[in-house]
DNA sequence: GCAAAATCAATCATATTCTTTCATGCGGCT
DNA sequence: AGCCGCATGAAAGAATATGATTGATTTTGC
């Protein structure tokens, strides 16, 4: 039995310090350490690489932030972060599409959720939704909002799966706005999670019409699972930089391509 | 004077000032933060063009602009506000009566949500709910769950109506942890909504065990409306300030009720 | 509609921080 | 002893963040 009495089991009582702190500021600097701990900035970054690689921690210039506090953005299977002045054209241009007294159906998403945004001083129309994004953005004053039941998937924030049938089912929806992760002549439309594209399908096939929004990023990707058949989508709203071969393949699928 | 040179803020530390800013304001000035902030305005710039690629704020002129998204509470804070002590001895004390694989119900109202965000590491268990602020609080990792469709009432951030029946009437519910707006012996169950009180019922009617959750302050108050019967009530949880008579008459109905 | 003021984007200089690499020291092992 | 493994510290060069400057753009005031 090696009676590991080192002194230097200085690491894990590093660590301790460390997550307290992490605890309390969320946030840390990395000279705040070397001071606190007596360490040099060397060891420092270290440890907080192995925390980063623990998954407990995120590294950024200067220090580092722990993982799901408040300042830590969630993270999505959709980024949000890409494209999004593309995003946002695209839901301005499918805001025309929409009429007084519709129902529409919004899909998750981040372009899908632009389009939410701007949604919130339109009263005058019902919106149906599995997307729990969409749902906060439109929690405050604003038109009459439905959520489908269903459980949620955490990773796209969305409620899934065959509970989500019950309300779809007996809904009319007259235009229904849908995302997709990945847009191609080949694969169609495909989404990662079974369950997602379960409840995609079903809004598709129950919606009077089917508007896709679609940035150039999704072109000619393909995800794991199919997402409802590309020929009940009557429109697609993308963005200027879309390929134009794959533009003009959808046109020849009867689908209205709108670029933006 | 100990006017020391204090260390900049990390980034990390700017995004959250900034978003509690737009969160309370909607608008923020360029000017504005770089005082507030202590960084020159090029650098608040960069700030703001990050936000604006994770979608979380818009730029204009002079600063940026919210884009909304954050849980409209006008009315409701107060409530939260107003005996939190008591609500969270309740929730705590509810918690012991959750078991392993259990499914629980979640309704609105505050003492409630206090209960959801103990059920946040409470892996083994099921929840269902039809609570917006619940939702938001178990969005993050946690349990399974899911929502019952529905209209959402802005009011009191609930699914209601009649389209809340088929997930409720179709799922299985082991415990219901209600909440109410009047409890009395002459009124029983009361709430201002009859959409609210419709779907209150209808989960009260077919959970397995209903378990009532109210803080000495719903005493003797009679709502609008009729929301579900005493007769289904088997437990209530309530704080050691109740009162004694009402508590009786309630034992004598056959409720066990718990004082914290 | 024009001019002044404010704000912005772009660029560069500087300071800070990060990564990489190497040297050192400590403890354990054969 | 002598050697190895490992954690640490130190240093150099790369990368990044910040602040200041300049000319362009937008807004404001008249």
């Amino acid at each position: 039995m090696t009676a590991l009495l080192r002194q230097k089991d200085l690491a894990p009582r590093r660590w301790e310090h460390l997550r307290r702190i992490l605890g309390r500021d969320q946030v840390v600097r990395v000279d705040e350490l070397t001071e606190q701990l007596g360490v040099s900035a060397a060891t420092i970054r270290r440890d907080l690489d192995q925390l980063e690689g623990l998954g407990e921690i995120r590294r950024v210039h200067g220090g580092a932030v722990s993982t799901g506090g408040r300042l830590e953005e969630p993270l999505f299977d959709d980024k949000t972060s890409v494209a999004i002045k593309e995003k946002r054209r695209i839901a301005e241009a499918a805001l025309k599409y929409i009429k007084p007294n519709d129902t529409v159906y919004l899909d998750g998403g981040s372009t899908v959720l632009e389009l939410a945004r701007l949604l919130k001083d339109r009263s005058n129309i019902t919106n149906v939704t599995n997307s729990l994004r969409a749902t906060v953005e439109l929690a405050g004053p604003g038109p009459r909002l439905i959520l489908v039941g269903g459980e949620l998937r955490r990773l796209s924030q969305t409620l899934v799966g065959p509970l989500t049938r019950f309300l779809i089912e007996d809904l009319h929806i007259d235009k229904a706005f849908m995302g997709t992760m990945g847009l191609s002549l080949e694969g169609g439309l495909t989404t990662t999670d079974p369950s997602e594209a379960y409840t995609k399908e079903l809004v598709m096939e129950h919606a009077r019409e089917v508007i896709l929004l679609a940035d150039h990023n999704k072109a000619h990707k393909i995800s794991f699972t199919r997402a409802g058949r590309l020929e009940k989508v009557r429109v697609l709203i993308t963005d200027n930089l879309m390929d134009r071969k794959l533009a003009k393949g959808l046109r020849k699928l009867g689908i209205e391509v709108v670029r933006v």
